[in-house]
DNA sequence: AGTGCCGGGTC
DNA sequence: GACCCGGCACT
């Protein structure tokens, strides 16, 4: 989420590029993505590296898209206050993102701008509601620096809310507290995130429970599914061109929805249900087997792959493992709740553990259906993540499977900033796909430390990971498109950025083949005669006048003919009467069978 | 040329 | 489906 004024503020110690990371400085990063069907989701990473001196963030934008920005892109940003630079030149600014929608993104006036621990004043955008196509929320809470010589004087006041005109920002503080604020600006994140997706499917009633990030996932999920119903056909995809779909209006976001989602922030089991409820579009056969479906949590710190099945237990394993919190203490600023990802598996693979992500094995499940493969099918560049976008990426992609194994997706985002470390932690979550497909999703990112903490957030990434999802920025827009499906067998080792972006894997459908396709070059439709020429037949008094294996090239499908004497041969034509009825008609004989 | 039988037509 | 037959490949 990077703005002009952020570009701007370059001179003053903050810049907003990959080479000012390089130099130590913070570089503020985010992504948009966009979705057909007026659904964008996005998400955005922040990454502080600090090569010299503390860290030398002060904060930087929340921007949200609405409706407006996404249909017309080329319209001047309408909320006044900073305006992002040319879109071109922001994209330069963010390529390495990902995902950069140039029109996706714009500035959040001052009266939208996230306030902490008002979670809720996100419902409204100056008074409009966030409707349909939306939208690529990114929440970046950044603490404010208490370095003033790296923060323009501007920024070094609270957010009041002439600060927060001018520059959106979203100040943070340097010390955290350890509770209090820092639950609200999760909350608060979680709510931008849950804001920007369609409230089109998004269910009032789904509210039970969820911890923030689940809450953050499902209404990405949602968004997701949104996008997909608005999609005409079994190939479903997320393209730009859908994004003015009109026939998928979404209504305005309601307040229950609102509330819904702030009550949802306790439990933690609600993800099942949700995700049962939502997917409309999905036919019954998916829907069958979401039952199935069971929602783990996969720590994401790097070379932790503990998975839990309780948000409660990987983030007390969070605590305690990783942020060195007493893990009796219920008090959590909610900040493990970025340390570890919700993973959707399936309880009739989940015995195969999470190692057998790899790609179909020719040896347990043959070879992959007939997915296209990546490379068969046109697919826009992956992300070309540099350095910078190597430390925080976030990447949302769809992959789509053929047929009945589509599946859906990928997805994730929510960043957040902690102040001590300048972590970067995000929220990544996968959908695991139908028909038995199978699908992991991990964001990962190096989040550069500060103060030499070791800390770094790498998502521990799966076997078999695909490459980054591909990326479609025509017509400027951000808009991660992967339509294509992800030849996930050859990914792996395709994926130079090691540490960025998003990776999919896939286990294929338990699709029963033969054998192996190079076994099966013989196989053709075996006709009567062939049946009556067992290896074990012995002509008599004759060589073998075929050979299956030097077919003739000119008899095509025409059966060898067969050894065995013939009913013309035995009876004679004088008593034809006797022979067998194909005989006599001429067709393969019925009665003397090679 | 003889044989086997495929493919097609007719009833 | 039964029956017939032209035609081809093969021996």
């Amino acid at each position: 989420m990077t703005s002009k004024r952020l570009l701007d503020e370059s001179a003053g110690g903050v810049r907003v590029s990959s080479a000012a990371v390089q130099a130590g400085n913070v570089a503020l990063t985010g992504h948009c993505i966009r979705y057909g069907g007026g659904v964008t989701a996005m998400d955005c990473g922040i990454t502080s590296a600090r090569r010299k001196g503390p860290m030398t963030v002060d904060g930087f934008d929340t921007k949200m898209l609405d409706k407006g920005s996404l249909q017309d892109p080329g319209k001047a940003n309408p909320l006044g206050g900073n305006h992002f630079a040319s879109g071109r030149e922001k994209h330069h600014n963010k390529k390495k993102m990902g995902c950069a929608g140039e029109e996706d993104e714009r500035e959040v006036p001052p009266a939208v701008v996230l306030k902490r621990g008002s979670p809720t004043h996100r419902q409204t955008l100056n008074g409009q509601r966030q409707e349909n196509h939306v939208h690529l929320e990114c929440v970046a809470l950044l603490r404010r620096s208490q370095e003033p010589r790296c923060r323009p004087p501007s920024r070094v006041a609270d957010p009041s809310p002439d600060e927060l005109h001018a520059s959106s920002h979203i100040p943070v503080p340097r010390n955290r507290n350890p509770s209090g604020h820092a639950d609200k600006e999760v909350m608060a994140a979680t709510v931008l995130s849950t804001l920007s997706t369609s409230p089109l499917v998004l269910n009032a009633s789904s509210g039970a429970s969820g911890s923030v990030p689940e809450a953050a996932s499902r209404g990405w999920k949602e968004s997701l599914s949104a996008s997909y119903s608005s999609s005409t056909s079994g190939n479903w995809s997320w393209d730009a061109s859908d994004q003015s779909v009109p026939s998928t209006p979404s209504p305005p976001l309601s307040n229950d929805v609102i509330k819904s989602f702030l009550l949802s922030s306790q439990g933690e089991d609600s993800i099942e249900e949700a995700e049962s409820t939502h997917f409309p579009f999905e036919d019954p056969i998916p829907r069958k087997r979401k039952n199935s479906m069971k929602v783990m949590f996969k720590c994401l710190w790097k070379n932790c792959d503990k998975v839990l099945s309780t948000s409660s237990g990987i983030q007390r394993h969070i605590r305690t493992m990783h942020l060195g919190r007493n893990g009796d203490s219920d008090l959590s600023d909610g900040e493990e709740d970025f340390y570890y990802s919700e993973i959707e598996v399936n309880v009739d693979t989940l015995s195969e553990g999470l190692s057998n992500l790899t790609p179909t094995s020719p040896t347990t499940a043959g070879p992959p259906p007939v997915f296209p493969l990546a490379s068969d099918v046109p697919r826009s560049e992956p992300a070309h993540m540099s350095p910078l976008s190597q430390s925080a990426p976030s990447t949302l992609c769809h992959i789509r499977t053929d047929h009945a194994y589509q599946v859906a997706l990928v997805f994730f985002a929510l960043v957040y900033v902690c102040p001590e470390s300048l972590l970067v932690a995000r929220s990544a979550r996968v959908t695991r796909g139908v028909a038995g497909t199978r699908w992991c999703a991990h964001v990962s990112g190096g989040v550069a430390p500060a103060g030499g903490s070791p800390m770094q957030l790498t998502s521990p990434r799966p076997l078999g990971c695909a490459p980054p999802p591909e990326r479609c920025e025509e017509q400027g827009s951000a808009v991660f498109q992967a339509t294509a499906p992800v030849n996930i067998p050859s990914v792996s080792s395709e994926l130079p950025h090691s540490q960025s972006a998003i990776s999919v894997s896939w286990q294929s459908p338990p699709v029963i083949f033969k054998g192996p396709p190079g076994a099966v070059t013989h196989i053709r439709t075996v006709s009567n005669g062939e049946k009556r020429q067992p290896a074990t037949h012995t002509p008599i008094g004759k060589t073998h006048a075929t050979n299956m294996s030097t077919p003739k090239p000119t008899t095509g499908t025409r059966k060898p003919r067969g050894e065995a004497k013939k009913c013309r041969k035995v009876y004679g034509m004088e008593k034809k009467d006797l022979w067998c009825t194909a005989c006599r008609w001429k067709k393969a004989c019925q009665r003397f069978t090679d």
